[in-house]
DNA sequence: AGAAGAAAATGAACGGTGTTCAAAATTTGC
DNA sequence: GCAAATTTTGAACACCGTTCATTTTCTTCT
């Protein structure tokens, strides 16, 4: 028989269990995926799920990462070249992935590692896509400030942006009228890129 | 005896009860709390906890509603006069609360009801406290604004103060450096009152 | 092809979780 | 004091992620 036949089927579970709970999350949200729904639906024993991965955290944040990708791919196409649209667009596709993807999305966010163990360095590298896309129109804004700093207030640009949709998904607050979250955010980064050209770099 | 005997210790296990979940929620957080512990601490049997409250979502929503109440209260005083430097002073005691008091403050915002009940309304009211305060200097940035859109504008800068507060704290991204929450906040602000002076009312 | 060794699959069992409930203890009204 | 109403109790329940001795499958070597 050939040789890399334990390979190929080690890796073919992995992969049933990962599409598993992206469906399970997808359909119901990450606090409700079971290990036992995950092995009848791949098809494999409630023991094999710890031959294939470490744990459960281990394989959530396999799901996860396969959200962020898909995240990372719908921001990278070229856009527009004016830094203020091309913010608008970002935040706006942000927006309409996290309203389309709602489970998945939260995931990201919802998932706590168990116990107390830190989260593995590669799956902290795999969050950098949520803000790579936004660097380059703040440069543009804001000529002259170093990488370090850019990276900074696209970090902070990405946390305003995420906290309003997230809010808004949530639907924390009651008596505000459902508001129209694309236009509300349309209106948010119009402020935002106006205020920016207003206010000197520090 | 005396005749409210009764539902005076009903209350007295529901405060000792309410007290032992906030200091293990404030010690180890929200997913560290245990039904077992809280009757230990408390001085009661574990199915007292039932008799007491529905159940641990109840318990926890009390909690909750506390440092909500404490979030309120903080946010409460008379401050600048100014609209701008209102909004950068409750900017910057949201974020000092969340640094002072992460796990009961991440509490409010990582809590899921099980299953799939829904929130209860009379904990949804006491989340308005969190853009109450808000909604009198935008009001005095965009007169003319009707109140029932004040409350989506005060929701939306709510919501991005805390995204990026709650981003800071998760500490989510890597190769960042450890910015000062303090002064990225006051940028942020800055830019954002100078925006909303620079845009006009839609 | 067949045996031997390595790897993987299995599922019962384990410790831990929130929650329930019949029985015991307490409080209340008379 | 006594009976009825209420509360307290903690063992038991269903379910969870995880482990591990056992069985099965695959790989390699002769």
């Amino acid at each position: 028989m050939a040789a890399g036949r334990r390979v190929e089927k080690r890796e073919d579970l992995k992969r049933r269990l990962i599409d598993a709970a992206e469906v399970r999350i997808g359909k119901s949200g990450l606090a409700a995926l079971r290990a036992r729904d995950l092995a009848e639906d791949a098809g494999c024993a409630l023991g094999a799920i710890y031959n294939a991965f470490e744990d459960m955290d281990d394989l959530i944040l396999r799901v996860n990462a396969r959200t962020l990708a898909r995240l990372g791919q719908m921001a990278s196409g070229t856009g527009a070249s004016d830094p203020g649209a091309r913010l608008k667009e970002l935040a706006l596709a942000y927006a309409a992935f996290a309203s389309e993807n709602t489970n998945l999305w939260a995931a990201i966010f919802e998932h706590r590692m168990a116990g107390d163990r830190p989260t593995p360095e590669w799956y902290l590298q795999e969050n950098a896509v949520l803000i790579e896309q936004i660097v380059k129109p703040v440069a543009k804004l804001r000529p002259g400030l170093a990488q370090r700093e850019l990276l900074v207030r696209a970090r902070t640009l990405f946390s305003a942006v995420h906290g309003i949709v997230t809010i808004s998904i949530e639907n924390r607050f009651v008596g505000i009228p459902a508001a129209n979250l694309k236009a509300e955010l349309e209106r948010f980064v119009d402020v935002l890129v106006t205020g920016i050209e207003g206010t000197p770099d520090r």
